[in-house]
DNA sequence: ATATTGAGATACCAAATGGTATCACTTATG
DNA sequence: CATAAGTGATACCATTTGGTATCTCAATAT
């Protein structure tokens, strides 16, 4: 399994990248406008705004000088898939419980588990 | 917003926890068992494990000597429903596109997009 | 009692990460 | 043209990260 969603979770492991998602889903904005929201320095920004495009959460166009940044969620998509293959364990497994509960009352063929 | 999920997605975002979380959905193992199915040391395992456990994702039962690391997929669901709350974009998107369309369709302004 | 085996702890290392400061380049504006 | 503003690029730094090697401790087996 070759690992193409690396990128994107790559890009959600940061507090600072999954807050700048968030703040593109309000609108698209500048570097200068990003950075904004946040203490920190405009090039500490673009550093994390370029593990997003990596990760093709983000799309950078250019309008004359600047470059607007603006959310790319479609590709949010397939780490959502991949996380969401465990939740047949969230209802499996009180499934699974109430399965076993019912097969042991059920069950005398003599089975033990040693 | 107290980012309780840091630890979550920290921990997956490593493809080889990431492998080891898929593993765990099959059945419970321990550190040795877990490692033989990577290309590195059991303490580099271990180190993963912990980061794992530290998100929640896992949890270690004493068996004897041995400790059992089981997955507990439900520490998942915040992550999850973080992306989750992205998928607004995902329809909207093409409906923005579609209401966008329909302006344009109406809209004798002058404005040209080159 | 003595190996043997599974695991924890530590020290160590190279590389990646998150940040700063600084300079060069491009585009607007006087 | 000169200057300012927005961005890109680079060098540099401290810390974290992912890994190994090694030692000790606890539990099992002989």
């Amino acid at each position: 399994m070759p690992d193409h969603l690396q990128p994107v979770f790559r890009a959600l492991g940061d507090p600072t990248r999954r807050d700048i998602l968030r703040l593109l889903g309000q609108e698209p904005m500048t570097i200068a406008e990003v950075a904004d929201n946040f203490d920190m320095t405009r090039a500490a920004v673009k550093k994390h705004l370029v593990v997003l495009s990596d990760g093709g959460l983000i799309e950078v166009a250019p309008r004359g000088r600047e470059k607007v940044n603006s959310l790319n969620a479609l590709a949010l998509k397939p780490a959502l898939e991949w996380i969401g293959w465990f939740d047949q364990f969230w209802d499996a497994r009180l499934d699974a419980l109430k399965t076993a509960i019912e097969k042991e009352t059920t069950d005398d063929t003599g089975h033990n588990n040693g």
